[in-house]
DNA sequence: CATCAATATATCATGTTGACATATCATTGT
DNA sequence: ACAATGATATGTCAACATGATATATTGATG
């Protein structure tokens, strides 16, 4: 199994897309965009940053004086040769955390009314998350019309979408399964 | 926001509900169970069980000379506050990171047939996760027809097969979506 | 012109993960 | 009887990721 490493990726791929940001761009256009399934803070895009410079595989910019200071990057041939070839790499389906499953899944240590509670706010989060992302659907298009990317977005968007949706849909299910415990428990 | 520490609540969790587990029980006990939503390594059971012992959350129980050696554990009282304390907590629900996505995302700067190749491995992985939570969702209600915690074990279950399916049918539909590009570009 | 929000870069401690190391016990085939 | 294998069992270490914090500048608002 090669390295994990992935950050680079992902910063990489911004670069190729937006060439010319910053670390502080950088995070700004994820926050627009991958955030909902990846999301990289300052401490890694820094750190990250130097690394891919050192490497070759980006290239800093110079800083036109104007202005305050930034330090901006480009993507090299080699960094986007590197960019491909880990596109091309096989994906190893990594499960992640959930932290309301494991409090649901020890539900019977606490009360239903607990389990009830953190279901209930964990359904607001889904549903405000949910809206955030059908909006993006909705203006997505308008906004980059010709855009070679915007297909794959579009299809990020949708998982997104009908994850939250399926998300929600348990919310309300599980709601009243507890509700049947609490009545006849 | 509190540290965040977690491998602590999943071990002791199962240590709740299963006394006089060692490690590696820990470890076998996940993988029936919490696997899909929570994974621990032995990278963080052995070491989390030492501080655990330490902090008098759980003590060891004496290894009965016969057969090979092992430490097993058991949750103190104060281990069962502290549990039950976390259970209260409000959950602030973190995004993870999901590498098929990032991979969709930057689609244009590969090619249709790379994007297609991983949906469909994709989609395979999801479809065989799901069948093995379908099983569980059989048997669990005659495994432990009277266990307390089976009605939360079910919620957990039916949320992973939900997000499977949801994912499986996102999977059908990007597919579909990808065999347009290809026609028309 | 003071204040505040946004811009911008960075470090550090802590937590988590994957890979590796090592050894014992039980079972199965020859 | 014995070898091989797979399951049991405990651990270490380097690399990576994350949250908290520090610091300073610029632009906008009142």
């Amino acid at each position: 199994m090669a390295k994990a490493h992935k950050s680079r990726y992902a910063i990489l791929g911004i670069l190729a897309n937006a060439p010319g940001s910053s670390g502080y761009d950088i995070r700004s256009l994820m926050k627009g965009s991958t955030d909902f399934f990846w999301k990289e803070t300052f401490s890694s895009i820094y750190p990250v940053l130097d690394t891919l410079e050192k490497e070759k595989l980006i290239t800093q910019l110079e800083s036109s004086s104007i202005g305050r200071k930034r330090k901006t990057y480009q993507i090299t041939n080699e960094g986007l040769q590197i960019l491909q070839k880990w596109l091309l790499e096989d994906i190893d389906l990594e499960q992640a955390r959930n932290e309301l499953l494991l409090k649901v899944f020890f539900g019977d240590l606490g009360s239903v009314d607990t389990s009830i509670r953190h279901i209930e706010s964990y359904k607001q989060q889904i549903v405000s998350k949910k809206r955030i992302l059908e909006q993006a659907q909705k203006t997505l298009p308008d906004e980059y019309p010709k855009d070679k990317g915007l297909p794959f977005w579009m299809m990020a968007v949708e998982f997104g979408i009908r994850r939250l949706q399926a998300s929600m849909e348990w919310s309300e299910y599980a709601l009243d399964k507890l509700s049947q415990i609490e009545r006849t428990g």
